[in-house]
DNA sequence: CCGCGAGTCTACAACGTTGTAGGATTGCCG
DNA sequence: CGGCAATCCTACAACGTTGTAGACTCGCGG
C-alpha cells in the first residue's frame, strides 16, 4: 500500500538509508543524488512510518493530557492551551478523559499501559488529594497540573492559587465591601483548589482588618452552574448578610450570578462580584463577570516545555521543580464600583 | 529500561513467542506455563512496546480528531463525546486544533503526513466548502463532520440542520409568533449550517403562511457570543420589528439575548428565544435557553462506528454513507409560552 | 505397535526505520 | 604521482513485536 524507504530507494537507484538520510537532512549528500531521491519521494507520495521510527528510536513525538472533562470549560481552555503549546514544540497530544473527579480512575490512568504511545504525560488530577502523592512516582516522563496534591515526587505547575484568590477577594475589598460571600467551599479541604482559595479569601480579610465569618461560607461538592446556584440559594435562605461574592471560579459565580438576580438583586449595585478562570463566558454574560486570569497559556507553556525536558534528559535526577503561573485581575461590570 | 519479550521470556524460561501467545490470549497455552509468564510479567512490570506492536500490525489504536478549536464549547462537547465513544471502542484520540475557520490549515491536514500516528480520522472543518470536497480523497480513512461539504467523497455524519432548524422555528411559531428574527445567517451560504438552518427557518414560514422577510436575518461572520451581541444591536438599531428570534447556536443566541435585555426586552414576554445546539451553558443561563439538540452523542458515536469500519475493512469500495442524527427541541424558559 | 491429530511450544522472518562501520570516490597537498 | 582527508554512499544489524511453519509430546484408535 503505502510507499516505504525501499520502494522509493529502487525508485531512485540509490539505498535505502540514502533515502533515510535525505529525509532526515543528513549533510553529505550530493546535490543531484538529493534531486533523485525527492523526485522519487513526491512521485510515490512516500511518507515516514512513525511507528517504525518510534519503534527505533523510542520516541512517539506524542505526549498525553489527562484532564477531568474536556465539557467542563476550564479543561477545554487548558486543553486548546496545551495542543497550541505542543505544535509549536513539534508535538501531538493524545487525550484522556478521567471524567469528573473520579480517584479510581486517576490511578488507573497512572498505572496502566494504555498511554503506552506517548512519551510523557500531563497529568491533571481532580479526585486524588495529597496522601496520593506516592502514585505519581511513576517510571515514565509525568507533569502535574492543577493544586490537588503538592510537594510531590513529578514537577508540578499551578496557579498561585492563594494569593490570586487574596487578590480577588483585596478588589472587592477596594470597592468599598466588607460582608463578602464565597461559593465553592469544599468542607475540611486544606491542599486542593478550593482550600487555597479559601485561605487567600481569609488572607484578604485579615489584611484589611475584617473578621472572617464562616456563614458567608457556601459550600459546594462540585464546581458546576447547577452548584453556585445552589449555594447562593442557600447563602439567601439563610438570611446571612452580604455585599460582594468571590466565586471560587466563574462557572460557579456565574450560577450564583444567576439566582441573585432572580431575587431581585442587583449586580454590581447589592451584591458585587467575582470569579475565577477567565473563561470566554464571563466576557458576555449579563453582567460581564470580573474574574482572576490565572495564567492558564503560561501553565500550559510551562508545562509542556517541562515535560519535554524531562523527556529528552535522560539523568532523570534533577529534583522535582514547582512552578507557578502569574495572575492577573480582571476587572469587568459585575465589580465596577466607584472602588 | 523498560522490560520487553525477551526478559519475561528469559525470567520464565520459555520462548519470546510464549509470552507473545500469554499476552494475546492464546488458546493452547498449559496452565502452569502460563502462571510462570504470568509471574514474570508481574516481577518486571512488563508491557508491550505499542509502537513495535504497531508496526507489525499496521494499527495503532489511535484515531485522529481535527476540530477548529476546544475553546469553542461546541467542538469541547463534541470531543467528549468522540473520546468517550471511541474509548468504548478500545481506541485513543489524537486532537488536531485546525482554528477557527483556517481553511488553508484545514487543508494541510489531509495532506501532510503530521497524523500518520493514527489509523484514520474524524474531520470537522469549518473553513472549506463544497468545491474544496475533492480534497477529501485522501488515502487513508476519514469520516467528515459537520456542514460544510456535502456529497463528498467519504462517509459522512451530520445533523439534522434544515429539519431541526425548521422545528426550531415551528416551535417559536406554536407560541403565537409570527415576526421571527434570525441571528447568524452568512451571505450567500447554501450548504453550512448558517444556509442550511436559515433553509430550515424558511421552511417553517412557509408551511405557516408567513411571508419571509428579509431585514429579520441578522448576519455575522463567526458564531462567537459577540457576533451574537452586535447582530442583534443591529437589528435593534434597524427599527424592524419582532417577537421571537432563532439564534443559529446556543452561544449568538445567549450574546443576543444579553442586548435584548439591556435593551430592556423581558423573555420571553417580548421575544422568546430559542438556539441551538444544547450546550451546557443554556441550561444556566437566565433566562435558560430553548434549544435544539442535535444529537451530539449519536453523531460521535456513528462516527467513531463508522470510522472503525472504514479502518478495519480492507475493501474500501463501499461508496460513501451520510448518516444524520436524530434532534429533538428542548424548551426552556426562552420560550416558555402559554403556546 | 504404528499412525494420526490435538495440544504445546519454538525458531525464524518480517514490519520500516535509523545507527554503525566501513567501502568507494573525489580533491588537494606535498 | 602518492597519500590522506573529506565527501558520498552502502551493507548490516537492531528496535520489539507477531505470523508462519514446523518440532515435539501425548493419548487413542486401528
Amino acid at each position: 500500500m503505502a510507499a516505504t524507504l525501499k520502494d522509493v530507494a529502487l525508485a531512485a537507484g540509490v539505498s535505502i538509508k540514502t533515502v533515510s538520510n535525505v529525509i532526515n537532512d543528513y549533510q553529505h549528500i550530493r546535490a543531484d543524488t538529493k534531486q533523485r531521491v525527492m523526485e522519487a519521494i513526491d512521485e510515490l507520495g512516500y511518507s515516514p512510518n512513525l511507528s517504525a521510527r518510534s519503534l527505533r528510536s523510542g520516541r512517539t513525538g506524542v505526549i498525553g493530557l489527562a484532564v477531568p472533562e474536556l465539557s467542563l470549560s476550564y479543561f477545554a481552555e487548558l486543553a486548546d492551551a496545551v495542543i497550541t503549546a505542543a505544535e509549536r514544540r513539534g508535538l501531538k497530544v493524545l487525550i484522556e478523559q478521567t471524567g469528573g473527579g473520579d480517584r479510581a480512575r486517576e490511578l488507573e490512568i497512572l498505572r496502566s499501559p494504555r498511554l503506552q504511545m506517548t512519551d510523557g504525560l500531563l497529568f491533571s488530577p481532580l479526585g486524588m488529594s495529597n496522601e496520593d502523592a506516592h502514585y505519581l512516582d511513576v517510571n515514565f516522563p509525568l507533569v502535574l497540573l492543577g493544586e490537588r496534591i503538592f510537594g510531590g515526587p513529578t514537577d508540578h505547575v499551578t496557579m498561585s492559587n492563594v494569593e490570586s484568590a487574596r487578590a480577588a477577594t483585596a478588589h472587592l475589598i477596594s470597592k468599598g465591601r466588607r460582608r463578602i460571600a464565597v461559593v465553592g467551599g469544599h468542607r475540611g479541604e486544606v491542599i486542593g483548589s478550593a482550600g487555597l482559595r479559601l485561605r487567600g479569601y481569609q488572607q484578604a480579610l485579615e489584611e484589611a482588618g475584617i473578621p472572617f465569618d464562616p456563614a458567608l461560607v457556601g459550600y459546594t461538592t462540585f464546581w458546576h452552574r447547577a452548584n453556585g446556584a445552589t449555594s447562593m440559594r442557600e447563602l439567601l435562605e439563610s438570611g446571612v448578610e452580604f455585599d460582594a461574592m468571590f466565586g471560587m471560579n466563574d462557572t460557579l459565580a456565574l450560577g450564583a450570578m444567576r439566582v441573585l438576580q432572580e431575587a431581585g438583586l442587583r449586580i454590581p449595585d447589592d451584591v458585587a462580584v467575582i470569579g475565577f478562570d477567565d473563561l470566554d463566558e464571563g466576557r458576555y454574560s449579563l453582567p460581564t463577570l470580573s474574574t482572576i486570569d490565572p495564567g492558564r497559556l503560561e501553565i500550559a507553556d510551562t508545562a509542556v516545555r517541562v515535560l519535554q525536558e524531562r523527556i529528552s534528559r535522560r539523568d532523570g535526577d534533577v529534583p522535582p521543580r514547582e512552578f507557578e503561573a502569574r495572575y492577573q485581575v480582571i476587572e469587568r461590570e459585575s465589580s465596577a464600583l466607584p472602588g
